[in-house]
DNA sequence: GTTAGCACTCTCGCCAATTGACTGCTAATA
DNA sequence: TATTAGCAGTCAATTGGCGAGAGTGCTAAC
């Protein structure tokens, strides 16, 4: 491919992404070749076509690219767009003030990259067991019921568990206290696993913490359940799909909508392990017949080589992908921010 | 009105909510009116069109129900509905296992209410600030944060706040049981006013304590003033007034969303005190003009006579009103035994 | 290789005619 | 007096045709 006709089919596919209608000859020319001719610039857009890169809706009308000139487009513009101040103030602010429980915090993701970027943006938890226990505590309270909090390198979890009213506060302390320097550094996961074999090793001196940690572990693999049942998924800003003229249509927009809250279809997306950065999906190249006249943005968070979350954007065809990318970029970054900050505080200040 | 009269009114009304369109003459006859002819049924048809309650969106179309037609429908036929087995049970589920944070309930019950009746939901939660402390827990963390956990009558306040990671655990105790045994039966108010006082009068005893409840205090103080300034509302399910016909128009339906989701508007339709168990507002009764073409049904739940949190339903006038009603009263009624559940508990078991 | 010019194609908005669904009204009937 | 049958009238919705406008493809000239 020449250059000028990579210049045209950059600018083309950019113009259209901003615009929404399709792209003339004489609407290159005013953007960026003006010295250039129509009649050339119908020449080269022909080529394109012929190429695979663009495709005419009817015969004299203008081109819109077709999901191989989305991709040409996206492996070639990956530079960063400045995304809005506010909006990169707002994610750092949920970093920063992130004494938060993670389920909280995936939700608020969700909501920040959507509002972000302008399309539904849907959050995958896939190992919250994965994660490094820094801090177990095990808060009884009046309703029969005790409050689990598991301090992590990215996050509290938080979950309910049941409780015999007449255990004394103090046990709770002492078991926590011993599940946090038994557990600490280890993951959630070794934790579940792994605690049968302590209670049966330490014998006796465990007998009393027994039936706090049965109910513990039961609850934490309840937990694991609900999140598995749900694949996961946490999906926000359905609604800004709308805003795209391409989605005006309600049918269409539904079926794209139905599919983000079905995990199944969203699994076939986010299940298989992607090495990359940032990785875009155009058209075919999505697993889901619902979504394939879409595009997926998606990034993982990863820990130790392993993804602990994927975050998603689905929009159309058309969509921001230099914005998107930026945005992305800068969650995971402050994802990974938080990280490094946690493991400091954890060698600074131990408990007792 | 006629007995014949009342009738015609009140089928040709549930009729219209059932089939989203126009009531015609013989639509009458066929489903309740067979001893009648279609002229008989038009002349009364037409009387009930000078009254007020139906009118024609054209001369040769079927008729439709007026916010009037609705009002006396609504009036009339409260009796309940029996709601699906499905959703009665996931309601009950969220209050049973009730020992949740009070911010995820609101989120939850929205959701549900949303779910059950296929239209958007808002859940204003007024005081929280209300509500009857029973117990309070403060949490050190690693992460230079304390956890607040004050349990109340109707579920858990939760909120962070900073924390000098120098402080004793013990300290947190003590400060904790403080705060129970002198706050235990009065409101959350109560205590951000009042600490002051016990503080000056109880001298050195407290003086450890005074940086905590400070920033406690203050922490809480931010929590109100968030949830003051989003009006205290949640919305959820806007996208399900999508499936009503009258907002397959785009533009409509996001004029009704937008107003969702301003604070502004809503307090319009929830700030005034609502006496009635299930209030239903129809067209320009809303005092909210981008609503006036819906309806809104609101439902309060009350202590001691004081309205805690609202729920409010928003759709077409052409609303199943039967329906929602009986949503909203299972609802309230879960909301009602909670308490009455909550004060035996806190009987029964002292907190030391 | 580039450009000007012309014929061609297809969408979109507009208008008129047709169809079909209901109603209102009037006159006949019980 | 209340009800009904029948007929004329009204209006929305659909269809088809027409013209304007936008943009292309192609050809011939530069």
């Amino acid at each position: 491919m020449s250059d000028r006709k990579r210049d045209i089919l950059l600018n083309a596919v950019e113009e259209y992404i901003q615009s929404a209608s399709p792209i003339t000859s004489s609407n290159i020319r005013s953007h960026c070749s003006e010295n250039l001719s129509t009649a050339t610039l119908r020449n080269e857009l022909n080529a394109l076509e012929a190429m695979g890169y663009l495709r005419q809706l009817h015969t004299s009308s203008g081109r819109v690219p077709t999901a191989k000139g989305y991709r040409y487009f996206v492996n070639s513009i990956m530079g960063d767009v400045p995304l809005d101040k506010a909006v990169l103030d707002e994610i750092h602010g949920i970093f920063e003030n992130r004494s938060i429980y993670l389920g909280d915090m995936v939700n608020e993701i969700a909501d920040i990259v959507s509002k972000a970027t302008n399309y539904p943006a849907v959050v995958m938890l896939k190992g919250f067991e994965k994660l490094i226990i820094k801090n177990v505590k095990i808060v009884p309270l009046m309703t029969g019921q005790a409050l689990i909090l598991i301090e992590t390198n990215s996050g509290i979890i938080n979950n309910f568990m049941p409780a015999k009213v007449d255990i004394p506060t103090q046990t709770y302390v002492d078991a926590s206290n011993f599940l946090t320097t038994t557990f600490a550094e280890h993951s959630v996961a070794d934790m579940i696993q792994n605690i049968e074999n302590y209670r049966v090793q330490m014998g006796k001196d465990l007998a009393e913490f027994c039936g706090i940690f049965d109910t513990m572990i039961d609850s934490l693999k309840c937990l694991c359940d609900k999140i598995a049942s749900s694949g996961g998924f946490t999906a926000r800003g359905q609604l800004r799909l709308l805003n795209s003229p391409e989605y005006h249509d309600l049918d269409k927009a539904k079926r794209v909508i139905d599919a983000l809250s079905n995990p199944k279809d969203l699994e076939q997306i986010f299940d298989e392990p992607d090495d990359e950065e940032i990785s875009f999906r155009i058209g075919t190249e999505i697993p889901v017949t619902e979504l394939q006249d879409c595009a997926v943005a998606r990034a993982d968070y990863t820990i130790d080589g392993e993804s602990i979350a994927s975050i998603g954007i689905i929009g159309p065809q058309r969509m921001d992908y230099a914005k998107i990318a930026s945005a992305l970029k800068f969650v995971v970054g402050e994802f990974a921010n938080l990280k490094a900050l946690d493991s400091n505080k954890g060698d600074k200040d131990e408990q007792k």
